[in-house]
DNA sequence: GTCTATATCGCGATAGAC
DNA sequence: GTCTATCGCGATATAGAC
């Protein structure tokens, strides 16, 4: 990231990171599948943290309030975050290549949260479409709480799924 | 798409593309920023087309039935091409560059729909959202009418709009 | 259109952890 | 000893400058 600031993404060789960091280039390309990965790093595996907190809260559950359960908690481990996360979103905003990237992420987060729903036997046509809006609604939640500092993410949250899930 | 297929898209180089087509590799990335692009020609003006027709509709429309207005407008130039537009998405479906690069597409058509919105006087968040909205409603469409041949593109994103669009 | 850089990846060798 | 991560070298495709 710092890197990135200091001269722009598209700049900033392999090479310069890698030697910054004390490696190879090889071992860079082992660990992230391509450059821009390097600012995904952490969320990789988000989606899989929500996924298994949708699989782990009760299976009574209607799959609204499953989500917001599920979207609460990922608020809540991002809640301290907020400084590397404004910082980050600096850097992507300023780069489509990292946007695109953001976009798939958000998509694998939609995915997540659809294969979770589909193991509770929702029917698939409405496992998608909440996939889908979750996502919408995190990432929506995640913009407006970075803009605004006075409010907590999880309040946020739970202010967008209200306006964006109707019950159904 | 004839060679995606053949060897898949990972495979396929731009030398081989272009030797087919009878160009030089430069002349190939003068017209498409990336490889992928190539299989993104048509979508690149299609949030444009959007956004225009959302521009010229009535001033006293509504965002809600604006929305519906451009989609549809859209899903009727869409309608006779059915066949290409399936073989492209199953192409895209192998691999995730692709996938990537589509929902930068339909970040673009949210985009649009969006500034047209914000040309109207729409309040930015109202038209943030419907601009997301839209592109999901469109998204989730065209992959519906693309698995049941029997319905009409136009009818399926009325349909889901009725669905994911719920007046406000 | 030519030339060049940089991202990306395959392969074989090696070092450390358990 | 086996497993996994790193390294070093090299090849090629993508992408951009002029």
């Amino acid at each position: 990231m710092s890197l990135f600031e200091e001269q722009g993404y598209q700049a900033t060789t392999v090479p310069q990171i890698v030697e910054r960091a004390g490696l190879t280039t090889r071992t860079f390309f082992r660990h992230f599948a391509d450059k821009r990965d390097v600012l995904f790093l952490r969320e990789r595996e988000f989606p899989q943290v929500v996924g298994a907190s949708l699989a782990a809260a009760p299976q009574t559950m209607r799959p609204l309030d499953l989500v917001r359960l599920g979207l609460r908690n990922a608020a809540l481990e991002l809640e301290p975050l907020r400084r590397p996360i404004a910082r980050r979103r600096r850097i992507i905003r300023r780069e489509a290549q990292l946007r695109e990237r953001e976009l798939l992420q958000y998509d694998r987060l939609s995915n997540a949260v659809r294969a979770a729903l589909l193991e509770r036997r929702t029917g698939p046509r409405e496992a998608l479409l909440f996939g889908r809006l979750s996502a919408l609604v995190f990432e929506l939640s995640l913009d407006e709480w970075l803009d605004d500092p006075s409010r907590r993410l999880a309040d946020v949250v739970e202010a967008t799924c209200a306006d964006l899930l109707p019950s159904r």
